[in-house]
RNA sequence: GAGCCGGUAGCUCAGCUGGUAGAGCAACGGACUUUUAAUCCGUAGGUCCUGGGUUCGACCCCCAGCCGGCUCACCA
């Protein structure tokens, strides 16, 4: 930071070398909590309803710590709050309980901001708030740096939280989620929900008898999905490598193995655009099951929506952005062709390539002009169809070209047994019945190999070591990846994907 | 990558037709021993995102750039 400091920084400075110069130490090494601030007003308060208080309705003396986040002179008293992780409690300084030289020393040293530990008996003020009048107070550490708080009022009547000019910036607070998290309890909510939603479907998936694995995210082939890599060097081995795209051809790898059921939650890195749906490192979750198809996949994956969306939410429908979602089973099930035969009151079996062409051009799709017949389906139904899927829908049995490592429809030529599970117009889930015949997936790799030389940079390289392993033999399998991100923002109503993650990808601050 | 919007005090924002920058909160000083967006009096605080240009004069107009948001493109 700059030598020069802000007189707002500056003015803190100088009380730490006060509190230096008093041998006051500005950053203690431990407190003894007795309770968080929530169990210390529920002790009160059970003692409180029980009439066990004393005469002057103090209870028991509690050790609670925390961030000073308000406070309110009154000359000879004063009234705080601090924070602690589970929520807000008040303090009351006042000068005839602390002594003259405590007191005078929280005033002309605490700032918004502090961390402190108090020591005091809890008790009701006028207003009716549980308080701990403050019997003695010890500064934990000092804060250098202003947090930006706003002001906080609540609604005697509805008892909602109102929040006067807080920290609002989406940049700083991008930048500094620090400071995001400690002024808005808010968003610390939405991440402890996020940890609910991966706990829930680990839970899930470990009680359906799924293994959790591990694979590798620094690959020297990448493949699984359709994307750009991060490249990067080993250098004792003088070899590029990638960073995972996805997880899909080493957990088939592990099912050809043995194991029947494997899953993974792992962030995947994709090389590609940032949007509020994509950020360039996200979480997957992948599971792939033997002896299953896309049939069974289907039915398991509305059982897990459901339970997650019970166990978060606390019932089968959710709130997004203002409309109402349900995660009830049966979800929408769709064909690929069949809905946007639909959408183009036509059979586009029947359309050539030329029509399907004319038809992108008419709503407005650019740069159709070298891509393949399936690729144009693909951008006539994400213009077209993809929209309309607000409910959960399966989407199922996509063209072929379009799907590199998915089985063949068992009797309808030219597609496959795929799905993707769209809600609310975006794609959450993708699956298939796994292609489990080597020569198949060899001639499948070649054709992404043409595209490759046509310019394709997101298209498969060929994985021999993966078709080597198809050889030895891959039982019917059923696979699907779910983007966690995805699945937090519809369970958090929160519109963008920097906002359930922690740390989004943003350019140089300078 | 394109279009639109934005970047002014620590935070949230205002700033007219171009005339030399303001409020609330936070800070600092003072009053106040049950307040809670505490209140009252006073003080201080600015690289107006950066760099050019136009002009007697630019937060404001023009050009270029940086950063962010949204939309589109891209994206299994």
């Amino acid at each position: 930071m700059s030598d020069e400091l802000s007189p707002i920084l500056r003015a803190r400075r100088e009380k730490l070398d006060k509190l230096r110069e008093r041998d006051l130490e500005p950053f203690a090494y431990r407190f003894e909590r007795s309770q968080t601030s929530a169990a210390a007003r529920e002790a009160f308060e059970s003692a409180e309803s029980a009439g066990a208080l004393p005469e002057d309705g103090h209870g028991a003396v509690a050790r609670v710590g925390g961030r000073v986040v308000s406070w309110r002179g009154h000359g000879k008293s004063a009234f705080a709050h601090i924070e602690d992780g589970d929520g807000r409690i008040q303090l009351y300084f006042k000068k005839n309980v602390l002594g003259d030289e405590s007191f005078d020393l929280a005033l002309e040293m605490l700032d918004l901001g502090d961390w402190i530990g108090v020591a005091g008996a809890p008790f009701r003020t006028r207003t009716g708030e549980v308080t701990v009048r403050v019997d003695e107070w010890q500064l934990l550490t000092k804060s250098l740096r202003p947090l930006p708080f706003g002001k906080v009022e609540v609604d005697a009547e509805t008892g909602e939280r109102v929040v006067h000019s807080g920290f609002a910036d989406t940049e700083s607070r991008y930048r500094q989620r620090y400071a995001d998290l400690a002024v808005n309890p808010e968003v610390r909510d939405v991440f402890r929900t996020r940890a609910q939603i991966v706990r829930e479907l680990r839970q899930a998936l470990d009680d359906a008898g799924f293994l959790e694995v591990e694979t590798p995210a620094l690959q020297p082939l990448y493949g699984g999905a359709a994307a750009r890599p991060f490249v990067t060097h080993h250098h004792a081995l003088d070899r590029e490598m990638y960073l995972r795209i996805a997880d899909e051809l080493y957990l088939k790898r592990l099912i050809v193995g043995g194991y029947e059921a494997v899953y993974e939650i792992a962030k995947d890195f994709r090389n590609e655009g940032i949007d509020r749906f994509h950020n360039p490192e996200f979480t997957m979750l992948e599971f792939y099951r033997a002896y299953w198809d896309y049939h069974d996949l289907m039915d398991f994956t509305e059982a897990l929506l459901a339970r997650v969306v019970a166990a978060v939410v606390g019932g089968s429908r959710i709130d997004f952005q203002g409309t109402e979602i349900s995660f009830e089973a049966p979800f929408g099930r769709i064909r690929f062709m069949e809905a946007l035969g639909e959408a183009l009151e036509a059979d586009p079996a029947t359309l050539s390539d030329d029509d399907l062409r004319a038809r992108a051009r008419a709503l407005g799709i650019e740069d159709m002009g070298t891509a393949g017949r399936p690729r144009v389906l693909d951008k006539l139904f994400g213009e077209l169809v993809e929209p309309g899927l607000v409910q959960p829908t399966f989407v199922m049995d996509h063209p072929i070209e379009l799907s590199p490592l998915a089985k063949p429809h068992r009797t309808d030529p030219g597609v496959v047994e795929r799905f993707e599970l769209y809600v609310n117009g975006a794609e959450l889930a993708n699956a298939f019945s796994e292609l489990n015949d080597p020569l198949d997936q060899r001639s499948r790799f070649e054709a992404q190999t043409e595209l490759r030389d046509a310019g394709d940079v997101e298209a498969h390289q060929v994985d021999e070591d993966y078709i080597r392993a198809l050889e030895y033999g891959l039982p019917p399998t059923g696979g699907l990846g779910m983007g966690v991100d995805r699945l937090v923002m519809l369970l958090t109503d929160q519109a963008s994907i920097r906002d359930v993650i922690l740390f989004p990808v943003l350019r140089a601050e300078e």
